[in-house]
DNA sequence: AATGAATGAGCATTCATTCAT
DNA sequence: GATGAATGAATGCTCATTCAT
C-alpha cells in the first residue's frame, strides 16, 4: 500500500504551508509550499485539488493538533480550576512552542477560504478543551453567555499570550498566571469563593 | 489651479478600501476599491502611491478613528474604574457600530504590509486610550507585566466582545461587563478591594 | 507678445526631453520632462500636442543645432579637403560638447516615431554639412553610390568618433583624425593624389 | 516527467521577439511576443523571467549568431587582407539577410536594458572576428588607437552597409566594397604597400 | 503516482492625454 | 495660459490549476 508514503508527503505538505504562509501570508504560492515540501506543483495538487482545500485542511490539522496538545495525555482528576489551569498552560505550551502554528491558525480563521463545515470541525475538535472551561461558567454569574462567546474570549486571550509567550518563553509561568486570571473572569468564576482565588494567598483576603 | 487633491476624495477611498477589504479580504483588487469609492484606477494612485500605502494609510486611520471614538468627548472625572469602564463601552460601540472597522484593522494588523513606522504611530494614537488601562494596571499585583502585553491583551477582548455584540447588538451591556470583567482581571484589579470588585452588588456576596 | 515667453519655454522643454530622454531612453516620461523643464504637464502640452509631435520637434531642433554647429561661422575657403576636415571636426567637436543632444538624436532616429517629413526636413537642415563631402565624392571613384548611402556613413562614423572623444576629451585630435580618414576613404578620395595623403604634412614624410 | 523545457521553444520565443521589437520597438509587449512565439504569456516567462532577461538573451543570441556567421566555415588561409575582406562580406551579408536582426541588436544596444555582463559577454563573443581587423591595426599609423574604438568604428560600418544592401541587394558587390575601403582606412592600413592597396594606384606611392 | 511546463485570467502600476479650475 | 488632478487603456508579471509525459 502506498499509504503511508502519502500519509507522510500529506504531513509534509501541511508543515510547508504552514511555515510558507507564517512567512508569506495566505498569499504565499502553493508552488513555494510544494517545493519546500519537497514536492512538485503537481503532486501537491493530489492531496488537496485546491488551494482553499489545503487551507482548510491545514486549518482542521491545525485544530487537532492543539486539541490534541491539550487534552493529551488526559488531565488529572482534581478541583476544576486546576484541571482548566493546567489545560490552559498546555494551550499556551503548543502556542509557543511554535508560533508558526498559531499565527497561521488564526490568519486562516480570519480568511473567507474557511467553510463553515470546516469552522463547524474545526470547533468540535475543540470540544474537549472547551469544555473546561464551559464547566466552570456554568454556575456562575455568566451562565446565561454563550459558549460560543466564551470560547471565542479564551480563544483570544490565549491568542494573545502565546504571541507574548513566544517572545519572552522564561516569562512562561508569568504571563500564562495573567492570562488564566482574566480567562477565569471572563468564565465569571472570578471571585466567587469556591476558587480559592487564582492562588492561595488572595483567598485570604 | 487645477482640481485640488481632495480630503473628501481619499476620505472615500479610505472608506471603499474598508468596505471592500472587509468583503474581500486584503486581495481586494485596488480597481474595486477605486470604483467603490467613486474614482478611477489611476486617481487612486494619485491618493495612495501604492497599495501598500493605502493599506497604511487605512490601518492609520482607522486607529485614530477609533482613538477618537474612546477619548472624545472627554471622559468625566470620576473613579478609575467607572472612567475606564466608560472607555471601555465608547471601543466596543465603535466596533460594533461598523464591524467592517475592526475586520479591517486586524487584517492589516496580521499582514505583512504593515511598516514598523505606521504600526508605532498607530501605537501612538491609542495611547490616550490605553493610559487609562495602564493607570489600572499600576498599583497591583501585575503592575510589572509589560504594558505591551496588557495592551495586547486589552485589544484581543475588545476585538471578541465587538464581534459578539455586532452580532446581537441588543447584548451590548451584557457583553460589553463580561469583556470589561476579563479586562480589568487582566489588568491585575480583579481582586482589589479598592474597586470594591468587579461590580458592587458582588462584592457584598 | 508673449512670444519670447513661450519660446524660452519651448526650448526649455527641449533641453529638459534632451536630458531626460538621454538618461531614461523614450520611454522617459511626459511628465518628468515637463517638470524637469520647470513647466506643469499641461504645459508642455500647449508647446507640443502629442509626445510623438515632442519627440520631432526635439529631432529638428537637434539636427538644426548640429547643422548650425558644423556651418557657422563660416568655413573659410581652402582647399576640399581642409574645409571638409574642419566640418568635420566641428561635427565631432558638437557631439563631445553634449552627448546627450548627439544620443537622443541616434534614438529618436531609430525609433518609429519619426514622421518622414521630419526625416526629410531633418537631411534638408543637414544639407550645408553634407555638400561638403559629396563635393568630394564626385569626381572619385565612388562617385556613382548614392548620397544616402555616403551621409550614413559619414553619420555612423561621426556617431562613433563623437562617442569616443566624448569619453576622452583630450584625444579629440587623435580620434578625429582616425574618423576623417575613414570618411575620406568611405568618399573615395582616400587614394587620390590631390589629396596627397591624410594630410598634407605627413606625406612628405 | 513533464513536458521539458524546449530550446525549439526558447529558439521562437527569440525569434518572435526579433521581429515583434523590428516592428514596434522595445516597447513591444510581451504578450505580442509570446503570441507570436505560439506561446502564452505565462510560458514566456518560463523562457525568461523578465522582459530584461529576455532582452539580454536575445541580444545574446544574436551576438553568438552573427558570429557564428562571420567564422564559420573557417575563413581559408590567404593575405590578411582577404580574410578580413571575406569576414567583412559574411558580416554584411548576415545583416542584409535578416535586416531585423541587425536593428534589433543595435535597439538593445543603445537601450539601458543591457547589462555590462552581456555587453562583455557580447564583446567575447565577437572577439574571432574582431580580431582580424585588430590584426590588421597592429603594425599600421593607427596602432596606437584603443581596440574598443576601432571595433566600434567597424560596426558603425558594417551596419550602414549592411542597411543599404538590405534596401538594394543587388548592389551587395558595390556596398561591401565602400564600406570595407573605409574600414581599412579607418584601421589604419589604408596606405600601407604591404596591403597591395585599396587601390592599385596607392601603392605605387 | 509524480513531474513541471503550459495556460491565461487577474493584478498593481504607469503614463499620455484631457479638462475643470 | 497655466496647473495638476482625473482618466483608463496598456503592460509586465504572478499564480492556481491543468495536462502531457
Amino acid at each position: 500500500m502506498p499509504r503511508t508514503l502519502s500519509d507522510q508527503r500529506r504531513a509534509a505538505v501541511l508543515e510547508a504551508a504552514t511555515r510558507a504562509i507564517a512567512r508569506n501570508g495566505l498569499a504565499a504560492p502553493t508552488a513555494s509550499i510544494a517545493a519546500e515540501a519537497g514536492l512538485s506543483v503537481g503532486s501537491l495538487f493530489n492531496y488537496f485539488p485546491t488551494k482553499t482545500a489545503l487551507l482548510n485542511g491545514l486549518y482542521l490539522h491545525l485544530k487537532h493538533d492543539l486539541a490534541a496538545a491539550v487534552a493529551e495525555p488526559p488531565i488529572p482528576d482534581g478541583p476544576l480550576r486546576d484541571r482548566a489551569g493546567e489545560g490552559w498552560r498546555r494551550w499556551i505550551r503548543w502556542g509557543a512552542a511554535d508560533p508558526d502554528k498559531q499565527r497561521v491558525l488564526m490568519l486562516i480563521e480570519t480568511s473567507h477560504e474557511l467553510t463553515d463545515q470546516s469552522r463547524r470541525d474545526g470547533t468540535a475538535a475543540m470540544q474537549g478543551a472547551d469544555a473546561l472551561f464551559a464547566e466552570a461558567q456554568a454556575g456562575g454569574p455568566f451562565a446565561d453567555q454563550p459558549l460560543e462567546f466564551l470560547v471565542a474570549m479564551v480563544g483570544a486571550l490565549a491568542a494573545t499570550t502565546m504571541e507574548a509567550v513566544s517572545r519572552e518563553p522564561e516569562q512562561f509561568d508569568s504571563r500564562c498566571h495573567v492570562g488564566f486570571t482574566a480567562v477565569w473572569a471572563a468564565i465569571g468564576s472570578g471571585g466567587r469563593s469556591s476558587d480559592t482565588g487564582t492562588d492561595g494567598k488572595r483567598s485570604q483576603a
